[in-house]
DNA sequence: AAAAAAG
């Protein structure tokens, strides 16, 4: 037994190392821990009691004698590089895994191999379980109090030929061993609706066209299907190496590609397929612009199997002949709606048709999505075969774990009664604040304005570097600096624990954003409160505004009612229902499969508004057209107005 | 209109 091991003094300096500060070397986030170990101490032996083990799953770690105490794990020094070491120190334990047989190998101790048409699972690693896990003193990285219950309460709809049954808990089969321990080190103990879905759906090797969104459990829902059979089937020879065998060449050949907008949604996928990876032979890797390519180049040498990318840092390793998609079996287009939305659409046409990427035939290929506008249909249909379509409704909008407020702030006062919230709730919420707002120079200003009256800010936005964002992520997630000021940048996807208070500082016109914004916060199943500041400027998302908190159970103001009957009244004139897009339906779900509405020819081009209340994507009219989006709205009439 | 992403 461990009783050597000392807690503690996971403090300042380790603190300080893990953000960059004090030390000169750069570390991308998704190394980050790496260098902390060596200099902290191992967890106590009950850290690594969560409950309920599978059947099949080793005795704790800290059973098997501390090797850590004789400190020949440094990983000290530049590059932290999270390829496998040779394992200087072999554990007494027992042998109850194949790896035991090869104990020197540098595939032991927290990464496994595929030899001889097997997997050879690596054995445990207590640091690595530490860093990929968090335990008691880094909670950051624990996904604690998840209130499964709630999940349960999510509409999910999947339609198409053959939608197989959705599985109701993690069991094997269908997940792979391996996986399952991995899942229970992350102390998730129930599948998430998308995921019970998923699992089977991929399992099946069907593609799977989703309507969901971060915060439903998406990214297990892609990579549980996708590592489980990663880990039961093994790799696949590059088409390319000569004589069938892998190549020494410098080209990496992912066996899984991951697509997804920006970069800290990318680094934070990468950091759960590092959890689920966990001993097995798959080298998750990760690849985005703003960060040294060179060193991004040395970590995709040492392994990269399951890759995820933004899509322009991809096309250039394409270019460099770094990256061959040869050998691709999953594709997973993550937030393809914001992905076209930001113009990705002709980098993500060349890397799925344009590249050397086996044809639609001859992969799996998922996509997620929380809109189904008729370019993502588009997609969907030349990148999908026979694909299940699974419809998510929403977490946050329709449970009532978010409360949501709706204030009158005139744009000069939005700075002093932000001063008045941030102080109010400073005394006994001890949570994250994220503040919202619409452009990268206001994210400055307000963060500025904050630090000059001594509360702990931070900003992140599209301007700021590369470095500077991801330390912004991190000393907010530490809460070293509990309010974070953002731009849409930050609106969607990221998850980040503990987030008690959204602010909408500046609302976006858009409600889908809002509905994002607010998401960040009464996560997963937890309580949240949401304060937007709306003024005359925020006349556009006022009628969605009110339909939504009717939808999830909240105090309407009356004079936000009187404002959103005005402006429906102003503009019905002439565009009948008025609003956007025709409204959303019922139970702010994703989106429609078209396909199952049948209505004739190429559906496609969706054909029209024969859905009713569907979403907005097949209603009349073009997706971006008709005024709704942004214009429109005040002055065909409203002369008497509430303004 | 702004933001994000390749440099």
């Amino acid at each position: 037994m461990s009783n050597g091991v000392v807690n503690g003094n996971t403090g300042i300096e380790s603190q300080f190392e893990s953000l960059g500060i004090g030390r000169s070397a750069y570390v991308p986030p998704h190394l980050r821990g790496s260098q902390r170990a060596a200099s902290s101490p191992a967890p106590p032996p009950d850290v690594n009691g969560w409950a309920g083990p599978p059947s099949h799953a080793l005795p704790p770690a800290s059973n098997r004698g501390g090797y850590e105490s004789r400190g020949g794990f440094s990983d000290r020094g530049r590059g932290a590089s999270p390829a496998p070491r040779a394992a200087t120190n072999g554990w007494a334990g027992p042998a109850q895994t194949s790896s035991y047989s090869q104990p020197a190998s540098r595939d032991s101790f927290g990464y496994g191999s595929w030899k001889d048409g097997k997997h050879v699972v690596g054995g445990r690693n207590v640091r690595m379980e530490k860093e990929l896990f968090g335990d008691a003193a880094d909670p950051s990285k624990q996904h604690t109090g998840i209130n499964f219950e709630k999940y349960d309460d999510i509409p999910v709809e999947a339609t198409g030929a053959g939608v197989p049954d959705p599985v109701l808990s993690f069991t094997s089969p269908p997940l792979d061993p391996v996986l399952l321990e991995n899942i229970g080190y992350a102390m998730y103990t129930t599948p998430t609706p998308v995921q019970k879905y998923s699992i089977p759906i991929v399992a099946g090797g069907r593609d799977l066209m989703a309507c969901a969104q971060t915060g439903s459990g998406k990214t297990g829902g892609f990579l549980f299907p996708i590592l489980s059979a990663s880990f039961s089937v093994g790799p696949r020879a590059p088409p390319e190496a000569p004589g069938g065998g892998y190549s020494r060449s410098r080209k990496a050949y992912p066996t899984a590609l991951i697509l997804a907008p920006t970069r800290e949604l990318v680094s934070q996928i990468h950091e759960e397929a590092r959890k689920f990876a966990y001993r097995s032979w798959v080298r998750p890797a990760v690849v985005y612009g703003g960060a040294d390519i060179n060193q991004q180049l040395r970590l995709i040498e040492r392994g990269c199997d399951l890759l995820s990318a933004t899509p322009g840092r991809l096309v250039d390793l394409i270019e460099r002949g770094r990256i061959s998609l040869a050998n691709i079996k999953y594709l997973v287009l993550d937030e393809a709606d914001r992905m076209l939305d930001m113009g990705f659409e002709p980098q993500i046409r060349r890397i799925v048709q344009g590249e050397d990427m086996p044809g639609v035939t001859e992969r799996q290929t998922l996509m997620f999505s929380a809109t189904f506008p008729r370019d993502i249909q588009m997609l969907a249909k030349d990148f999908l075969k026979d694909y299940v379509f699974l419809s998510v409704g929403r977490v946050g909008s329709t449970s009532e774990n978010i409360t949501q407020k709706i204030e009158y702030v005139e744009d000069n006062d939005k700075r002093s009664v932000l001063l008045d919230i941030l102080a109010s709730q400073n005394k006994e919420d001890l949570g994250l604040t994220l503040v919202f707002v619409e452009t990268k120079r206001m994210a400055d200003m307000l963060s500025d304005f904050l630090m000059g009256n001594n509360l702990p800010a931070t900003s992140i936005h599209g301007d700021r570097t590369q470095r500077e964002r991801e330390l912004a992520l991190q000393t907010f997630r530490t809460g070293r600096t509990p309010i974070m000021v953002a731009t849409a940048v930050a609106a969607r996807g990221l998850d980040i624990p503990n987030v008690t208070h959204v602010v909408n500082y500046d609302l976006p016109s858009d409600i889908d954003d809002y509905v994002h914004r607010i998401g960040r916060t009464g996560r997963a199943g937890n309580t949240g409160v949401s304060t937007a500041f709306f003024n005359r400027g925020n006349k556009n998302i006022v009628k969605d505004l009110v339909e939504l908190l009717r939808e999830a159970n909240q105090e309407i103001p009356g004079w936000l009612e009187t404002v959103a009957h005005e402006a429906s009244f102003g503009s019905s004139g002439f565009r009948g229902r008025g609003g956007r897009g025709g409204g959303r339906g019922g139970r702010g779900g994703g989106g429609r499969d078209y396909r199952a509405s049948g209505g004739g020819g190429s559906p496609a081009y969706g054909g029209g508004g024969g859905f009713g209340g569907g979403a907005r994507a097949v209603s009349g009219g073009p997706s971006y057209g008709g005024g709704g989006y942004g214009g429109g709205g005040g002055g065909g009439g409203g002369g008497a107005g509430w303004w």
